[in-house]
DNA sequence: AATGTTGGTGTTATGTTATTACATCGGTTG
DNA sequence: CAACCGATGTAATAACATAACACCAACATT
């Protein structure tokens, strides 16, 4: 996902230092990074990541209270942002984001059964990447 | 999932307190819930429930920070409780539990694909259940 | 019996993550 | 101008989780 021009100070600021991070990063963590551009709070950092969130330029990783830029670009298979998963190495940190049409389907298909209305899906494996495993 | 004998006085406590209630209860909830029991501290709850979570007998909701009793039962479809999702009501916090095996087929395919272990895998759907959608 | 080990417990303190409350500032609109 | 809206700054607090240390009971080894 590229960056658009629309963001504020602040959440260009998040925006970069999540995607010139190789993993995920806690806010309090953000917030370290950015106190030399002026951040003094945590609600600073919440409050560009609540934003990112909503254009679904960041992801939240609820098993690790964490936060990471989306990986996905333009050519991906498909622009539909609506459910993602995502593979989180233990080891070295790295998370690798993908979705699954097949996975949507499924649920969606218990979601119908059920007559639940599914707002937001949260799919994250947690374990040891390739380079990890050996 | 039936209560086994084998508990400590506080892990059946804390089993008894989620296996009443009828949603997720975070620790701290879980803790005031138990005072009258003789509980004073966080790590008596987190301690109990580490050994709950090994045992398969509660489940950590990680969208929610909160745990829930295991609703399986000896009659359900399978016994495996590998992959367990869960469709969470934002509206009246009933949960349930569910397990799908196309889904777990499909995650399994992903990480023999990218050569990814998966240990641990979180799913959880938020929205609204059929009663609170209307 | 003495010893060592294991697993659970109790307590205090601390670390980590997230939100509430309130004041301010700048741009837009009527 | 005045009203409004979204973003910001700051301090305080709430909510979630773990570290460190001491104690004890159960059990195995010697
Ligand atoms: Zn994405
Ligand atoms: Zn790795
Ligand atoms: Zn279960
Ligand atoms: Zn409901």
């Amino acid at each position: 996902m590229n960056a658009p021009t629309n963001l504020t100070k602040n959440q260009a600021l998040v925006f970069d230092a999540l995607t010139r991070a190789e993993g995920p990063m806690s806010a309090y963590t953000i917030l370290d990074k950015l106190r030399d551009h002026g951040f003094r709070a945590p609600l600073q950092v919440y409050r560009a990541l609540e934003k990112l969130l909503e254009l679904g330029l960041v992801h939240r990783l609820e098993s690790l209270n964490s936060f990471v830029a989306c990986s996905h670009t333009t050519e991906a298979c498909c622009r539909h942002h609506g459910t993602v998963a995502f593979a989180i190495c233990e080891s070295c940190g790295q998370v690798s984001e993908f979705h699954d049409h097949a996975i949507d389907d499924r649920l969606a298909h218990f979601a119908r059964s059920k007559g639940f209305k599914a707002e937001k899906t949260t799919i994250e494996l947690r374990g040891l990447c390739s380079a990890c495993a050996g």
